[in-house]
RNA sequence: GGGCGAGUAACUCAGUUGGUUAGAGUGUCUGCUCGACACGCAGGAAGUCGGGAGUUCGAAUCUCUCCUCGCCCA
């Protein structure tokens, strides 16, 4: 054995060997089983997979070894518009355009790409040693599991669970596709609000409302007020005129109204914003003959459209405004207003403006017809379990935050305007009417169709859809296989805070509608690696670290190329330069998959944000040549014996000292808190194990027991690190420790 | 506006549910090329536990309040 050890060539032997093993307990009564949260095909792996990577392929290996059935479900999401706008950005490059090609070749294109993108994930995968079994692998665009989504979304639409609605959306205009409320980032920043001057209808009065949005005027509907309001009052009934367009306004009094903001009116804008959605639907405002009328009847509801998909004026515009971008707009309404003295005043305000979460585009409400999940039955289901305590979330307190979303859930939007996914399992005929059904035949029968010319729905499901079939999907459901049989439903989640509504919601409604069962017991929440100050790694702050460099290593000119090639901004990359070669001026060290593994459940406490840490792993490099060097310094001695036998003081304590870390650590193992550990082991390996007993035994003579008690350790640290304890194992014992 | 979280040694963080002199890794200081290991060994320094008030025999931990910072939702 080396001096030190030298990890990268060991690893590299046992990732070849576990990458074709499979670990089964085939006999095992009882089993354990998870699934991989799957990664998109949009690139490479990060730091946040390999950190939930090393804590599942923990739990795997910790239960094989306690002689369950242990199984991992690996697979890959085809992630729609994040893989599409990554191929659509290297085409690009190459000056072509999507539209150009068509579906059909933009789409070969993208499985081009899958395959790229999911052999480089696979090897990173296999590269941080995780037991899985590749032979089960999946991916959500695969034929069986499409099958599934478009069995759920058939089964959804039959029960009256999924409809198609015509509403107000979170339209980005860049990508041309509605999106969800969760796929909105918020932005604050400090804009303008404007007090526009409306003309009284038969009067020479004025009111004046307060905007932030004035190029959607020409959508204007009707003036709000609260009844209460002692300067309006009067006015309610009457009506307003929309300047330049001379539309009527009836002037309404609502609750809604809040007295104390702007000027104490309101513009509506129904077909533009979405609480003036809700107020438009409540008086049901549609618009004649230039008059807005309000009805007690919801299908007379008409909100004014002013946009088209671009986010572009329309043709219910005034000439003079139309056909113009929507910033332009608001430049030329305001200009225009102030010509007619009907602008009062600007003031400055604190907006807070929608961005799409992919394009970061500013998000245009859109009226358009779009497919949508009835979620508040399902959602109390899910509740329920929760409540009951068949799903614990660990730490605990996430279950607030996921009752808060819970609790306020809205319909959720799942169809996209993108090629990239499930397409909708819905056709039309000639008049428009609706068929849903897993393909056309299916329809035909179901509907009792004859000769009718049918054309499937343009649109694809969102991604997230079919991620919430995963936990069953992956397992083969719906057909009945043996793996869904042993492995549904699955004991343990591991993922990040922040796709506690986008997927981990989701999945336990979806799981109690279509198999009756939880999706899974317990979900252990991790929180998100972040930078050693505590930043979030990105591209554009040049702060990434790349698993795989902490692995092999990587010197300062190839990092500081790593960090500064494909920018999307210009200038920044001296910056990145400047701080990387600061940071970094011998480059990073080698420092091996073991200790990686072992930062990570160092880190992985109960806070949000983990700062990723040179310090500490560095710690754990010098602990796994600590291991490496008591291992060798005990094959320096002749096996005497095969197991431990108690025959001193010396070998009472410590064999006391190792069932006492056994019992701590299975304990800190069911409780999910691997820092605790992860550091028992520490302390146990470095100072008694070494500190204590080796040099007592060194000192007495008494070494025979030496051998046999690393061998119990080695299996006890396996889990935690298990290339170096496999290693010194073959070598100290010619076995394997797991098989 | 509603919700959640953080503030402990120079740095990054624990503190397992109120109990002896507050811990770890890294860094730092002193001394060690003695046969496992300098990615090491033996020692050492280092903290008003964000501020204030309270409960208690006892508070980093519980209560109240204030300050600073972060995240999520509207």
């Amino acid at each position: 054995m080396d001096k030190r050890y030298n990890p990268t060539e060991v690893e590299e032997k046992w990732v070849e060997i576990w990458s074709k093993k499979v670990f089964f307990n085939e006999d095992s009564e009882e089993s354990f089983s998870q699934v991989i949260p799957p990664p998109n095909v949009t690139g490479t792996l990060h730091m946040g997979h390999s950190f939930q990577y090393a804590i599942m392929d923990f739990y795997t290996r910790y239960h094989h070894m306690s002689g369950k059935k242990s199984h991992w479900q690996v697979g890959a999401d085809h992630a729609g518009i994040a893989t599409q706008l990554v191929v659509e950005n290297n085409l690009e490059k190459e000056n072509l355009d999507r539209k150009e090609m068509g579906r059909d070749k933009f789409l070969s294109e993208v499985w081009k790409w899958k395959d790229f993108s999911e052999e480089r994930i696979q090897s990173q995968i296999k590269r941080l040693g995780s037991s899985v079994d590749w032979n089960k692998y999946r991916f959500t665009l695969d034929d069986g599991f499409t099958k599934a989504v478009n069995k759920a979304f058939v089964e959804l639409y039959r029960k009256d669970k999924i409809y198609r609605g015509y509403r107000l959306v979170n339209w980005d205009p860049s990508l041309k596709t509605a999106v969800s409320d969760l796929e909105v980032v918020r932005q604050e920043k400090k804009g303008l609000i404007w007090h526009i001057k409306y003309h009284i209808d038969d009067s020479d009065e004025f009111i004046t409302v307060a905007t932030t949005r004035p190029e959607t005027m020409f959508g204007d509907m009707a003036i709000a007020v609260n009844p209460k309001d002692t300067r309006y009052k009067s006015l309610i009934g009457k009506h307003a005129l929309l300047p330049f367009v001379d539309r009527k306004l009836p002037i309404i009094g609502d609750e809604y109204v809040d007295m104390e903001f702007g000027t104490g009116c309101l513009k509506i804008t129904p077909g533009h914003d979405f609480n003036d959605y809700e107020i438009g639907k409540k008086y049901s405002l549609y618009e004649e003959d230039n008059i807005v009328l309000t009805s007690k009847n919801i299908d007379d509801f008409k909100p004014i459209n002013i946009f088209n998909d671009e986010a572009w004026t329309n043709e219910n515009v005034p000439e003079l405004f139309r056909n113009l971008d929507r910033f332009k707009v608001r430049k030329l309404v305001l200009s225009e207003l102030a010509k007619l003295e009907l602008l009062v005043k600007e003031e400055e305000y604190d907006v807070s403006v929608p961005r799409g979460e992919r394009s970061n585009i500013v998000i245009e409400p859109r009226l358009i017809n779009q497919w949508y999940v009835k979620t508040s039955d399902m959602a109390k289901k899910a509740n329920k379990e929760v409540e009951n305590g068949n799903i614990k979330f660990h730490p605990e307190n996430w279950v607030k935050t996921y009752f808060n979303w819970m609790d306020n859930i809205e319909d959720w939007c799942i169809s996209r305007q993108i090629w990239w996914g499930h397409r909708i399992p819905a056709w039309y005929d000639q008049e428009g009417n609706i068929y849903v059904g897993e393909n056309e035949k299916d329809i035909k029968e179901y509907y009792k169709l004859n000769d009718v010319k049918l054309h499937q729905d343009e649109d694809v499901l969102d991604t997230w859809f079919s991620s919430s079939l995963w936990p069953f999907g992956s397992l083969g459901w719906p057909e009945n296989t043996e793996d869904f049989d042993s492995f549904f439903p699955t004991s343990l989640l591991v993922t990040g805070f922040d796709i506690i509504f986008f997927w981990v919601a989701r999945m336990m409604m979806m799981s109690l509608e279509f198999t009756g069962k939880i999706p899974f017991r317990d979900v252990y929440v991790t929180g998100l690696i972040r930078d050693e100050n505590g930043q979030k790694m990105s591209k554009s702050k040049g702060n990434i670290i790349d698993p795989i460099d902490l692995i092999y290593g990587i010197s300062l000119e190839d990092l500081v190329k790593k960090r500064t090639t494909n920018l999307m901004q210009e200038g920044i990359s001296e910056k990145i330069e400047k701080k990387t070669r600061k940071q970094f001026p011998n480059g990073i060290d080698s420092y091996g998959t073991d200790a990686l593994r072992m930062t990570f459940f160092s880190l992985a406490t109960h806070t949000k944000d983990i700062s990723f840490e040179f310090g500490r792993l560095k710690g754990f490099r010098n602990f796994c040549t600590k291991i490496w060097n008591a291992a060798r310094f005990i094959d320096g001695y002749p096996k005497e014996r095969d197991s431990f036998v108690e025959e001193n003081d010396n070998d009472k304590w410590i064999y006391e000292e190792f069932l006492k870390l056994k019992n701590q650590i299975n304990k800190n193992i069911q409780d999910y808190r691997l820092d605790f550990a992860i550091n028992e082991i520490y302390e146990f390996f470095w100072n008694k194990f070494c500190d204590i007993y080796i040099e007592d035994c060194k000192k007495s003579g008494n070494t025979a027991n030496l051998r046999p008690l690393l061998k119990e350790i080695l299996y006890v640290i396996h889990p935690f690190a298990p290339f170096i304890t496999e290693e010194i194992n073959s070598i100290l014992f010619q076995e394997r420790i797991i098989d």
